[in-house]
DNA sequence: ATGCCTAAGCCCCTTAGA
């Protein structure tokens, strides 16, 4: 079965490019990050006319995920991680989704960007990170095939950037960043796109700025990581590149395993 | 040092993204 992720940039803005997306790739459970809608937006009936169903947890204007299955209901466990975005009083974030579909957990996350650092969005992010590896400790006690995925907004090593120079004031590559990425890793999930390409190279974002994308100015942090029980299951994994390319494309591509 | 683009809101400018 395809599993994939794709932060999609506006659901409203995408929609014609993320159904032509689903269409042709067909994946089992698509995962969408940064729909960018309130709950009430959400074009569910547009999914339903191509055979999708669909949880979903949207905001106003920001952040926002869905989790789409092929031909069944994705069963909802979890929403949020119970934890507050960094302004006063706004409560939390639309940025976590956990669900199960035909035996695997599926957890979808949009992981706060941090920029700037150092500040409050900054602390915001690790402190995210330090929740989501409590939940991904949780879910590897359970022994059970689980496939975490979405947008990280993390660059996990050097050569997952184009250069390193012009990104190396970002949030998205700050040692506190990758030093918490590196220890989900270390507590036994497998990056997906990383295990297979292991000397780097290959990008999920390509900012629209500046001709990134003509250039293939890009970088890694859209990430699939597997717990061992899913990582058995390992067959391909990709990155969906030409969407891209395309008109009125989102700044991101689709990431994609497939398991056996 | 800054803008480079894009999306959304209440909207012809500001905020946020990465």
């Amino acid at each position: 079965m395809r599993i994939a992720s794709f932060n999609i940039n506006g659901i409203k803005a995408r929609l014609p490019r993320l159904k032509e997306w689903l269409e042709e790739t067909r994946p089992a459970v698509a995962c969408l990050q940064e729909i960018k809608t309130q709950d009430d937006g959400f074009p569910a009936d547009e999914f339903a006319q191509i055979g999708y169903q669909a949880i979903w947890h949207g905001q106003k204007s920001f952040n926002g995920v869905a989790v789409l299955a092929d031909g069944t209901a994705p069963v909802e466990i979890k929403r949020g991680l119970g934890i507050d975005g960094p302004n006063d009083g706004e409560g939390e974030q639309a940025r976590y989704l956990e669900a199960e579909v035909n035996g695997v957990r599926i957890c979808n996350l949009y992981l706060p960007n941090g920029n700037p650092h150092p500040g409050p969005k900054f602390d915001y992010k690790l402190a995210w990170m330090q929740r989501l590896r409590a939940r991904m400790q949780e879910l590897l006690a359970m022994e059970q095939p689980c496939v975490v995925l979405g947008d990280f907004n993390v660059i996990p090593q050097d050569q997952d950037v184009w250069a390193v120079k012009a990104m190396a004031d970002d949030a998205l590559m700050q040692p506190e960043s990758r030093d918490a990425y590196a220890r989900l890793l270390g507590d036994g999930w497998t990056d997906a796109i990383a295990t297979l390409n292991p000397r780097g190279g290959v990008w999920t974002y390509w900012d629209y700025q500046a001709g990134a994308w003509q250039k293939d100015h890009g970088f890694r942090i859209d990430h699939v990581l597997l717990s061992p029980q899913a990582a058995d299951r390992l067959v391909s994994a990709g990155v969906d590149k030409p969407y891209r390319g395309r008109e009125k494309a989102s700044d991101h591509a689709p990431v994609w395993v497939e398991l056996g």
